[in-house]
DNA sequence: AGCGATACTGCAATCGATTGCAATAACTTA
DNA sequence: TAAGTTATTGCAATCGATTGCAGTATCGCT
């Protein structure tokens, strides 16, 4: 006999002639339980399919085993979720969570409440918060930090954050791909992102930071401001690019998509890649490697970055002071930016 | 005063000098109560960030307003969460559940216990599943489907479930890839994908739908089996399709990323791309328009796909007979089919 | 004044599991 | 044999909100 109606701990209780707390204790393999006691109530439990209700073990325990996990959309593109990147990392937090034994509560900030945060913790919907990308500098986890909620964030740190900011070393990853095109002859280079964005500012800092390291006047790097998307960098190439050629030299692109749109329009004009202009973008996601001709990039390390994250959450959730962490980044030098092979 | 500590609806219901009941019917707009205490109620509630507590009110009202989306992994590949198109369909699933109250739980099947299911339903997790990607048959699905559990699966149909699936018109699609093919004047074509799942093996009878239609002998057209990445496509295109060059004149890949490994493949082999091999795809990721050619594509509608999904699961909550659906697709020409232009 | 109708409000049970504490049985040890 | 342990188990409160039903005013109308 199956489950035709759904089984409570009492009814378990019953059928193996204990009572309920018992029952819990035994299910739960509380050793103060006779051993015996404790398998005739699994043997029964299992039998019957017996699953503790979740909810109302969580209301007595004052848990929710759930962390929600929030991507931070920018409101204009839409981006964020269709970002291949992100799904990577998301894919790592769900496997690393449920690792732990949480369940993961997804949503966008399009979609959650104004006051995501308190929706999901005051409501006791979730026992904590992963927090992807703080967009434009967004005042709302300014304004959770200052409450005891356990969350951390993954993005940009510009070191002065008083909450916890799991990311890439993208400071560095700025200086790679700068250094990279030097390398390579560039001398005038173009920086194409947004840097509202603190991830994306930092990767323009790195930028920077490579070029006067190798005494190039300021004046050598121009920044154009762009959405994360392939069509935002397709057509701020076509409408701001050609006009700098043929000085201009190299693109590094805040992220892949950014640049495969960039290298759309540089093939359409007819532009030699990497011979009249070298291209380098971020992230590398999994078609970059497959463009033609293929895409130089500064890879995340998404799986640590999940890892991270979850780890950094759970131990500020049993108190401990956590740490904002900066991942190594990679460069991967493929066609786009290799000159002299 | 803000909250200090968590509040309760009995310290809502003290501060406004009313009963519990009566405090819980005012917050929930029950028009029995009084307009003045009604105000007055929610005027105290807002003032100090009252949330109710959701898992209370889960238990007694046996419902979780929760969705679980489960996703179902290639255990080989592990493609499924990288895969662009997936992504695009959870945000619009997303969307959708938060705009019908709806919580998301988002989980793999990689992830999950092997009965997911039960873990979510049994255990009062989720009132409802939506399944994406029956993969190769899986017959957890057939069993979920004996129960009275609510779910939806995302996929493809052969008309032979018994339970509600909804998806693209892959076979439709199929017909439209090849028909466009055929009409670019290829004479040899390859389907590159894993037949084993449903959808693909549902793109690939349009195919030979519309080769039979057109009076092609049906070994004009040859199957390859190939994983949902873009280096499978890469791989299998090197090591297979080389070999039947130059007879073989056109490509239809199961999804964009294998299209654009074979692509890849392709034009290192310089292959004149269509000329020689005119190419298309399934999904139009955001990529597809901006490689080089830009790949033709047979575009699954997410939106339609995400709210249809969403709908059908709460019509089935509710008691009432989803339907299986099938959505049109829409065929893209871009370069890599297009001989004349 | 009397009586039913109407409008609110509150009591208390309930959802299903967990757990502090008390109770009982069994077993030592002096 | 009595007192003291130790090993198990059960009672009952609790988590926080919802809701059927009963209770109390208030009002209208004859």
């Amino acid at each position: 006999m199956n489950s035709k109606k759904m089984m409570t701990l009492a009814e378990i209780a019953k059928l193996a002639g204990v009572s309920e707390s018992t029952a819990s204790r035994a299910l739960r393999d509380n050793p103060v339980i006779n051993q015996q006691t404790r398998q005739k109530v699994q043997a029964i439990a299992a039998e019957h399919q017996f699953k503790v209700n979740a909810t109302a073990r969580n209301l007595r325990t004052q848990k929710s085993y759930t962390i929600a996990v929030i991507i931070a959309f920018d409101p204009k593109t839409q981006q964020a979720v269709s970002d291949p990147f992100l799904l990577e990392l998301l894919g790592v937090i769900a496997d690393e969570l449920s690792r732990h034994g949480y369940d993961m509560l997804l949503s966008t900030s399009k979609t959650a409440d104004k006051n995501w945060g308190h929706y999901y913790l005051d409501a006791k919907r979730a026992d904590g918060l992963i927090i992807i990308g703080q967009g434009e500098h967004d005042p709302r986890i300014d304004a959770l930090s200052q409450t005891k909620v356990p969350f951390v964030v993954w993005g940009g740190s510009n070191g002065e954050e008083n909450y916890p900011v799991i990311g890439s070393d993208n400071r560095q990853g700025g200086r790679l791909a700068a250094e990279h095109l030097l390398s390579q002859g560039c001398r005038q280079l173009v920086f194409l992102g947004d840097i509202r964005h603190n991830e994306i500012e930092q990767r323009h800092l790195g930028m920077l930071d490579a070029c006067q390291a190798s005494g190039f006047a300021s004046d050598a790097v121009q920044q154009l401001t762009c959405d994360f998307t392939a069509q935002a960098g397709y057509l701020q190439t076509q409408q701001h690019l050609f006009a700098r050629l043929p000085e201009l030299d190299g693109i590094f692109a805040a992220s892949d998509a950014i640049a495969m749109g960039a290298m759309k329009a540089l093939l359409e004009h007819n532009i030699a890649i990497p011979q009249q202009v070298a291209l380098i973008g971020f992230d590398d996601i999994a078609m970059s490697a497959y463009c033609t001709p293929s895409l130089s990039t500064v890879k995340q390390n998404t799986q640590s970055g999940g890892k991270a994250l979850v780890s950094q959450l759970l131990a500020r959730m049993r108190g401990q002071q956590p740490l904002s962490e900066q991942l190594a980044v990679k460069l991967l030098c493929r066609q786009s930016s290799l000159r002299r092979l």
